[in-house]
DNA sequence: ACTACGAGACTTTTT
DNA sequence: GTCTCGTAGT
């Protein structure tokens, strides 16, 4: 069977395009994966391209995955030497094959976020910068950005005193980079674009090599990344690029959606092809998504249809507060599992991930099962982190960020007082810690001999055994002799939460023994390295709990390029969705809504909307109106689920917030109370005496309120097991 | 040197 | 509400 069958005329047309540069417009759910890895496979069945000539780009390590595994499915070719992956991805490869000509040492290692932050911290406090003024997150968040436009501190222009300042910081951060050995994640994408365009032999060598440019999410390219792109293309490659502009939801971390307004002219794109049929919604769910994206003046402009039919109309419900929204959803839920939608088809979507707690009490109480996506990565990870902090300082002593992640971790009795010391002495030297640390402990086998100097001299003398240890040993071997013998896995055996941790350094060298599987040779010096650089390139799953069969809750922005039969859209309140932060933002609203368009059209069969009059934020009630994304939708293609609309809340109106719902059945609107418990009831209790009910909270077995007790003051209680009488 | 408590933050997130 | 960070106390 022909790769080519299926596709519809515009996927036909984008796959088989002649050789030139092109871009494709393609909507949520319109087959944009299928055709950008069918055009690979096409051009190389035909002959027009080799698997080597080929460089395909995309923004996560799950896309780059995925391009992978449909291009295996379609050719029966060994995928490992085509350059398919992330930019960072592909940068780490380009730098690591050319490291003495961009200027880095052969181990130079990769911070992540954390790391980087932490040294921008360290490095703050060593030249004394007030970080009241400057707070570290900021200059962070400067460096970073200035990288992704492509500039160096030498090429800023400063305007106020106030950039200067963060520039001249921005320029002694790269030293002390440089210095260390280590390199942020916009560096490896500046230090490859530089080492291009300085360098005419590897240029022209890579542009002789890849003349088959692809590019997935145009739309979330950030402006090095453009100009990597149009360096590497130079005059004679063609760049086909995916997009969709109605999608672009990063443009707060530097992605640049105008890269696609600029694309055809910049790379002499001759077609540009939309791919407007969607194959994944009813026409109800597409009609609401066209409607309301429509409302953005800055597009392209494209309007999804499908074959499918209408199918049912948006369900949208108002609820009295989060709780109730809550259980509006958990009902749902059981229902629709009820009628067979399996439970990992269906989403509970929120702008913020603060908002998942209220749905995890409820999902928790009503025992269904569910999966959060957000929060901790493996390799995030304190314990993970401590064991590649020690990886790191074998691999490369001279890591100031690892030696301080763990100089003193297990405990060994090396305070801040001693810490500082060192890193006076490195700085008088203009050396390392590590060889700050080493010299010390020269100083003291000539005698000298005090209480600080055994601990730092006993932190030298055990990453010395460790790398004597390690050097010979396989990756797995290392990293077990590590865990081992670093006292990481005592130091956890003796705590109480340490078995989850244990159990994770276990997974550490499953995964390092995969790692090795995967990689085709190398030795094992190099193993480490680049095992190092897979860590904090890919940061590793979210949360555990694969295969099971869960309701999904995530943040919008995680849902992007997902699909589920039924999705739930929460908390749409002016202030949450939009955010109320987003609307200060130049762009902010527009990209709100494009963000409400992506949520939209994740919903295969079924979409619930709801927002709710109050909700607890930041431990405070806030009073909220429906998001104007709601008004933007026309009516006709909904169907409000409840008529609560105006609807006085007997429960919970302003002045009467009341605890009746508490074990009431949910989230019946106007049900009546079913316990005695109020705002402002009296009561009594065997212990605490008499009180009177001031707040109240949860439901059911949860439910939970606060008494202020004549004598002995304000308590929580919970109502299943405090024996409370009403007075 | 380590621990405990309190103040303040807190949109979204990949690499 | 809950987490992180920094300082004060043991």
């Amino acid at each position: 069977m022909s790769i080519l069958s299926g596709l519809n005329p515009q996927q036909l047309e984008a796959v088989t395009l002649p050789r030139q540069s092109a871009l494709v417009l393609a909507g949520a759910g319109s087959g944009k994966t299928r055709v950008l890895t069918t055009r690979i496979a096409w051009l190389i069945q035909t002959g027009q391209a080799s698997p080597m000539g080929v460089l395909a780009v995309t923004f996560t390590n799950k896309a780059a995955k995925e391009m992978l595994a449909r291009i295996s499915a379609m050719l029966p070719i060994n995928t490992r030497g085509m350059w398919v992956g992330t930019f960072h991805g592909l940068c780490n490869r380009l730098l690591r094959a050319h490291y003495r000509d961009a200027g880095l040492p052969q181990l130079f290692q990769i911070m992540d976020s954390a790391d980087q932050l932490a040294l921008i911290k360290r490095f703050m406090k060593s030249l004394n910068v007030d970080d009241e003024k400057y707070p570290p997150k900021q200059l962070q968040y400067f460096i970073n950005n200035t990288k992704e436009q492509g500039l160096r501190a030498a090429q800023v222009e400063a305007l106020d005193d106030f950039s200067r300042k963060l520039n001249e910081l921005y320029a002694a951060y790269d030293e002390l980079c440089q210095h260390e050995g280590v390199v942020d994640f916009a560096e490896l994408l500046l230090r490859s674009y530089e080492l291009l365009s300085r360098n005419e032999i590897l240029r022209e060598h890579y542009r002789g090599r890849f003349q088959h440019i692809l590019v997935d999410e145009l739309q979330d390219t950030s402006r090095l990344q453009y100009l990597w792109l149009k360096l590497l293309a130079g005059r004679n490659n063609t760049v086909f690029a995916v997009g969709d502009d109605d999608q672009s939801i990063y443009a707060f971390r530097g992605a640049s959606a105008g890269n696609m307004l600029s694309f055809e002219q910049d790379f002499g794109a001759a077609t540009v092809i939309k791919l407007e049929q969607n194959y994944r919604s009813h026409g109800n769910i597409l009609d609401a998504a066209n409607a309301l994206i429509r409302h953005n003046k800055a597009r392209l402009g494209k309007n999804l249809w499908t074959a499918a039919g209408h199918g049912e109309p948006l369900r949208l419900y108002e609820t009295a507060n989060d709780l109730e929204e809550a259980g509006f959803i958990v009902d749902e839920v059981k229902a629709l599992a009820g009628d067979g939608v399996e439970l990992s088809d269906m989403a509970v979507l929120y702008r913020s991930n603060a908002q998942s707690r209220v749905l995890e009490h409820a999902l928790f109480s009503a025992l269904v099962p569910y999966r959060v996506y957000g929060g901790l990565r493996f390799f995030e990870r304190q314990e993970i982190k401590h064991a590649l902090a020690y990886l790191r300082l074998i691999a490369n002593p001279d890591d100031d960020g690892a030696l301080l992640r763990v100089i003193n971790f297990p405990l060994r009795g090396i305070g801040s007082r001693s810490l500082e010391q060192l890193q006076e002495e490195a700085l008088e030297q203009r050396s390392s810690l590590w060889q700050a640390a080493l010299s010390r402990t020269q100083n003291k086998a000539r005698g000298k001999e005090t209480a600080q100097k055994k601990g730092i001299e006993g932190f030298v003398a055990l990453i010395e055994l460790l790398r004597e240890a390690c050097a010979g040993l396989t990756l797995q071997e290392v990293i077990e002799h590590v865990v081992e013998h670093s006292g990481l896995k005592q130091q956890y055996q003796g705590q109480k939460d340490g078995a989850d941790r244990l159990e994770n350094l276990g997974e550490l060298i499953n995964a390092a023994a995969g790692f090795v599987n995967e990689s085709a040779e190398g030795s094992s010096q190099n193993m480490l390295v680049d095992f190092l650089a897979h860590a904090a390139l890919e940061a590793g799953e979210r949360q555990a709990g694969e295969g099971t069969d869960a309701l999904q809750l995530m943040t919008v922005h995680s849902a992007k390029g997902l699909e589920f039969h039924t999705v739930f859209i929460s908390g749409l309140e002016e202030g949450l969705f939009p955010h109320e932060q987003s609307l200060v933002a130049a762009g902010g609203l527009e990209e709100e809504r494009r963000l409400m368009y992506v949520a939209l059209t994740r919903a295969q069969r079924r979409l619930y909307l709801s927002f709710s009059q109050n909700r607890m934020l930041h431990g405070q009630t806030r009073y909220n109106i429906a998001s104007r994304f709601v008004q933007e939708i026309p009516e006709n293609l909904m169907q409000r689920v409840n008529t609560r609309l105006n609807v006085q809340s007997s429960a919970f109106s302003v002045e009467n917030k009341d605890a009746s719902v508490l074990g009431a059945q949910l989230p019946t609107l106007n049900s009546q109370p079913s316990t005695p418990w109020r705002i402002g009831q009296n009561v009594l209790h065997p212990k605490f005496g008499a009180g009177v009910i001031v707040n109240a909270e949860g439901r059911g077995s949860d439910a939970r309120v606060q008494v202020n007790f004549h004598k002995a003051g304000v308590k929580w209680l919970a109502l299943e097991y405090a024996k409370l009488t009403p007075a």
